[in-house]
DNA sequence: AGGTGGCAAACAACCGTTCGTTTGAAGAAG
DNA sequence: CTTCTTCAAACGAACGGTTGTTTGCCACCT
């Protein structure tokens, strides 16, 4: 809490002024991760081909742990050391999120561009693949991230069973 | 370290009769980890398709994984609060394992049994949704071992854009 | 006699949080 | 335009507890 305080230029009681605990902070800042994968999700229009939409899911997440690298890895991990209650909300959220993935490959399953036997595993898999990232991925390094998300999204289509190259 | 010390049913500071500091524990926990995750793959003959191979690699992480769920959390991510010199060691058996995965596939790309563009970034991504179930797998639960490690098999095989089914 | 392993106590540093007090600016009253 | 009141924001010290580790001492086994 010092060391966040410091980072406002305060003294480390004076925090309790604008918050009502550590937790609060935590929740705070878990949440708002929540806020940025859901919002980039439910921007993807439902009108378009499986395909495309999941190549955009692909990429729009990618893009949001790219962004907020310390957020994303908090997101992740973090959540856990909440009380029950407060965690029960995030965990309400990522299943939504997750929802996003399984309703997108459904769809590709139904309209025959996607061959699937559990879409629900199937879905746990791309995410946790594409969750990883955030261990390794770095901006600043030699893979653009438009590049990464190219090349995800292939193996991920792939990986879904999809017929055309 | 008191938790430690009442586990093996002794006083705080008796344990440093028998270990010279947290991190040594830290990084012999974390060591060891990486010695189950080498052993299994050293045991995988190299003689076999690249398809049954990496089936049995991938059988075989998810196995070390299940079975030391809690030392598998660790060793995913408390090796980053180890002092330099050690986290080196501990990337080099990483990378050294991860070379396993790319070699297999290289294999398999160089046998046509595989065809993928960029062998470091598949290893990486089959990788990633591989460490990503000590997140949410449990043995006593519904699914399996042998059930997961079947469907995540054949995920991976089409990621790597194996021909037959 | 010597070394090993254990205990209890203590160490300094740090943790999240509370407390009484000071500060400074905005608004009301004269 | 001044004075007084109010109030939120910040300070700095302190609280009780925990952290990893060290110390001196005693008991046991060789």
């Amino acid at each position: 809490m010092r060391d966040l305080a410091r980072a406002v230029n305060l003294q480390g009681g004076s925090l309790y002024a604008h918050i009502a605990s550590k937790e609060e902070v935590l929740f705070e800042l878990v949440n708002r991760a929540a806020d940025q994968f859901l919002s980039v999700a439910q921007a993807i229009p439902e009108d378009l081909p499986a395909k495309e939409r999941l190549t955009r899911l692909v990429r729009a997440h990618l893009q949001v742990i790219a962004r907020e690298l310390d957020n994303a890895t908090v997101f992740f991990h973090e959540w856990k050391f909440l009380r029950p209650e407060l965690q029960e909300k995030i965990k309400a959220r990522r299943d939504e999120y997750e929802g996003h993935f399984r309703q997108i490959i459904e769809a590709g399953v139904k309209q025959g561009e996607f061959e699937v036997e559990d879409v629900r595993l199937a879905a746990l898999f791309v995410l946790s693949a594409l969750n990883w990232t955030y261990h390794w991925y770095r901006p600043e390094g030699k893979l653009t991230l438009e590049e990464l998300a190219q090349a995800y999204s292939n193996l991920i289509l792939r990986t879904l069973g999809t017929k055309a190259a």
